[in-house]
DNA sequence: GAGGGTGATG
DNA sequence: CATCACCCTC
């Protein structure tokens, strides 16, 4: 029986549920992680998605920010925080714990530009990912880290990797801070399953055309442990919500994975 | 042969065209009076109305008011202003002729309510309207007065006139002041040929259900000089549009006129 | 409740 | 280009 997660910056839930709904409908996986809900808590949509069949789990934030957990089971136990004590927070952060296995959805800095204090925010909230990973978890465990890490890994993952090379979201800081915490343990499945293979995940609204021309990016990842990752049947990014009239600038990610060759539950 | 008249307030013309554009097609009007295009002149989607088989005439301004008339022919003049001299004036009056027909259009001041300096300046457009028309037209010539009138001349005309009785667009005075510019000449078409029938053109957004629980208004009137009104056909509101999913608060209303029986043109 | 304007962010 | 926030009008 085959474990499917996947996750989808909205950005703004409230701008975007019926392709959210109907993308639930179509692939009914069994936890969908969300990114830029860009709503307080009072305005999640909580029962359109228990209509929908989905628990919801979620961190919410005024304007900006907010992620979510939807999943067909009650998570046992969920996660809003680093906890680390640095204070004022923003809703970028949320783990939820699934039949045993704990799935970290982040929505990770854009960071700006390499110049501006934003940079250093996004490789801080790396570093600090990384220290919680080491103090909470095993990398043993089976474990899901994804989200929208705003980091296109290599150059196979973006248009233009020669022009864009330094600038933000492909800049070797960032490739060095996501390296770290990917080394705790950490494989990007979709890369994994196919090594040669460049597909995006999200389009900039500013760059004309940018979807039609496929001038993209892919920033949003699916990372497991080792043994889970062993159990992934398949990864991809389905383009057909961002083809749509007024899409998200993002499109969602999904992956299978064979529970009962890893022995979890 | 008949010659097809009708009147939209459309609460902004860029959120409106699909319907705007779908009920010309049904309806093929020879002319098709707007309000509150809500845009300005450079905005206004002159381009789609032309493939669609009309003229337009309009006068756009930014953010509220604007009028225009679509005609299947071209008007031969066309009028944006009383010229009364009164200064900045909003754009809520343009007259076309059609055909040797003039039909003027008008967006009257909604008037907030009887207590405020609006209601005033409702009144005095009434009475500003009455002068130009005494000024520029005879009463003997085929005119059409038609548009977003915002008064509801009788009791049949209203939900709830009981207890809407002395509110803004249903008050003695905004009674008073229309009666005035009828006395000119014109006759309320749909009235004359459906002196019991309550149908509305109106239904505010914030009164829940209102178009459902049909808690509506007429406000929208089509009225012509006696000759004129005497050659009607027929004059209806069509609810349709105002039932669709994010429609104007407004519907449209139409007239058919038997212009043979007129000898004009 | 639903248009529109402005200004901010990505 | 497209979110959201806050403002105004009907």
């Amino acid at each position: 029986m085959a474990w499917k997660v996947a996750t989808f910056n909205v950005n703004g839930i409230r701008s975007r549920m019926a392709p959210v709904l109907e993308w639930l409908d179509r692939h009914r996986p069994d936890a969908l992680c969300l990114q830029e809900l860009k709503c307080q808590n009072a305005d999640f949509p909580l029962d359109a998605f228990r209509k929908a069949g989905y628990f919801a789990a979620f961190r919410g934030q005024k304007a900006f920010n907010g992620v979510a957990v939807l999943s067909r089971s009650e998570p046992s136990e969920v996660l809003l925080e680093f906890g680390d004590g640095k204070p004022d927070e923003e809703a970028r952060l949320i783990a939820v714990k699934l039949n045993g296995i704990w799935i970290v959805n982040t929505y990770v800095p854009q960071g700006r530009s390499p110049e501006e204090p934003a940079f250093e925010y996004k490789l801080d909230f790396f570093g600090r990912l990384k220290s919680w990973l080491d103090g909470r978890f095993e990398p043993s465990q089976p474990l899901v880290w994804t989200g929208d890490i705003n980091v296109a890994p290599e150059a196979i993952d973006l248009f233009d990797p020669k022009r864009l090379a330094g600038k933000v979201s492909f800049h070797p800081r960032e490739h060095e801070a996501l390296a770290a915490v990917a080394a705790w343990g950490l494989v990007d499945v979709f890369r994994k399953l196919h090594p040669d293979t460049k597909q995006f995940t999200f389009w900039d609204y500013r760059l004309p055309q940018s979807f039609k021309r496929n001038l993209g990016w892919r920033l949003d990842h699916i990372y497991a442990t080792r043994t889970l990752a062993d159990a992934c049947l398949e990864c991809q990014a389905d383009g057909e919500p961002r083809g749509r009239e007024t899409p998200s600038d993002h499109t969602p990610v999904w992956a299978e994975f064979d529970l009962e060759r890893l022995g979890a539950e």
